[in-house]
DNA sequence: CATTACATACCGACGGTCGGTACATACAAA
DNA sequence: TTTGTATGTACCGACCGTCGGTATGTAATG
């Protein structure tokens, strides 16, 4: 009995699939047989769709790049919001998007951010860079027109603050893990954020407390991490 | 017969070896048997010095965590320089070093730079950073008692500007390839360096100039890579 | 005689290939 | 309207070489 589906929708059905394996196993650790597996196809199936494993992973990044900038494109368009707002506007969003599915953030935090998907990682940050890059750029000029930025390269500075960003967001999530081990590294976590937060400013030259990066929901994760320290059972291999 | 070889020469050879293919081929497009068979040995050997693969590539990124805090260290523990000369003396002999070794640097920048040794390279970056940021932050820390630095937070700041200096390292080396493609590429680059340099130096409040964290001799391979545009032969894969 | 420093044979799993099949659609002949 | 035929697409599953890793053996050393 063969299943035959339209073209768009089964490729979306491996990718989904795909990118829930990722996250659980990571990307080295799933294999191409847990994939069709997963979706209940042959391996025949898998490269008629797509021509290698890596080739999936490029597929997943690019949508990963659109979806970003899909969430924070209607943002620079907007003509009412100053740089600055706009700035927070776009970090607000993809926090509030952060915020909405926690657990999936917390899992990708867990996984994602490993070493062992190092590969994963960086096609996923790269593509978002590019993608988010040329709009983030754009505020900065506005920013530089209005007087409230001092930015003398906005394209650089812009590439520049995005991949901070990513590092950080990298390092954090490695800490993360760690709060079992130290619980007093949910502290410097915290201290992490703000002096991400305060390099930002410096660096765009707004003053400083005018950005609000990052917010109270993501303080939470941090809290509720060392908080299950004793009570969730591990799980680990 | 057996080759008998004292246990850290020939455990040197190993990481030595590996090194090399991993330059040459990248970690993961590297065998086991491809390391054996460059150094003479069997696979017994290998796993008689490492547990596994990554394990000798963990070796790999300690010895390079190492040998970056040794190049660094006496700077730090000089009484006579103040914070900035500090700073400003540990890029510029990582920058001598670099020079120094300036076909090995390129060949790393083509290399090691690419997302398909993204494990060696998160792996290594790590290291690296886990090694010179307490240095870094008693630098910074020294700045903040000077009245030349205004950082809050030494050790966080630290982390912070190591793991931006690697992302631009590594976005850096990414856009080193493609200026065969486009030559405009080489401006772009050099005007990165520059927003680096001020993003650091906001970053730590000192003054704007007051930090050389790039030379000319890095400037320069930028224009060379420039230049051998259409004398050099393609080697591409 | 125990330990070190290897060698050799081998294993299961992996990513990827390949020859083939089931089915939808198109179009023409009956 | 039915039926045969041609063609492209979605998919199957056995198979291949290579991989990282293991089990076991053995010669030298101390």
């Amino acid at each position: 009995m063969h299943i035959v589906k339209d073209y768009d929708e089964r490729k979306a059905e491996f990718l989904d699939t795909a990118m829930g394996l990722f996250l659980e196993r990571g990307y080295d650790d799933t294999s191409v047989n847990a994939i069709i597996e997963a979706v209940g196809v042959s391996k025949g199936a898998f490269y008629h769709y797509f021509s290698t494993k890596e080739d999936l992973l490029d597929e997943l990044a690019a949508r990963a790049g659109e979806q970003a900038m899909a969430l924070t494109a209607p943002v620079v368009e907007d003509p009412e919001l100053s740089a600055i707002e706009k700035m927070n506007e776009m970090f607000a969003r993809t926090n509030a998007f952060k915020a909405q599915n926690r657990e999936l953030m917390i899992t990708l935090a867990r996984v994602f951010y490993s070493d062992r998907n190092a590969l994963l990682r960086a096609r996923m940050t790269r593509r978002s860079v590019e993608a988010t890059a040329p709009a983030l750029a754009r505020i900065f000029a506005q920013g530089k027109a209005e007087g409230t930025m001092s930015v003398a390269h906005p394209e650089q500075t812009a590439a520049l603050i995005l991949e901070l960003g990513a590092s950080v967001v990298s390092g954090f999530a490695r800490k993360l893990g760690e709060i079992d081990r130290d619980p007093t590294i949910a502290d410097e976590l915290l201290l992490s954020m703000d002096v991400y937060v305060e390099s930002v400013e410096r660096i765009l030259g707004v003053a400083s407390g005018s950005l609000k990066l990052v917010d109270d929901s993501l303080r939470s994760v941090v809290r509720a991490a060392t908080q299950t320290k004793g009570t969730k059972e591990k799980k680990d291999d």
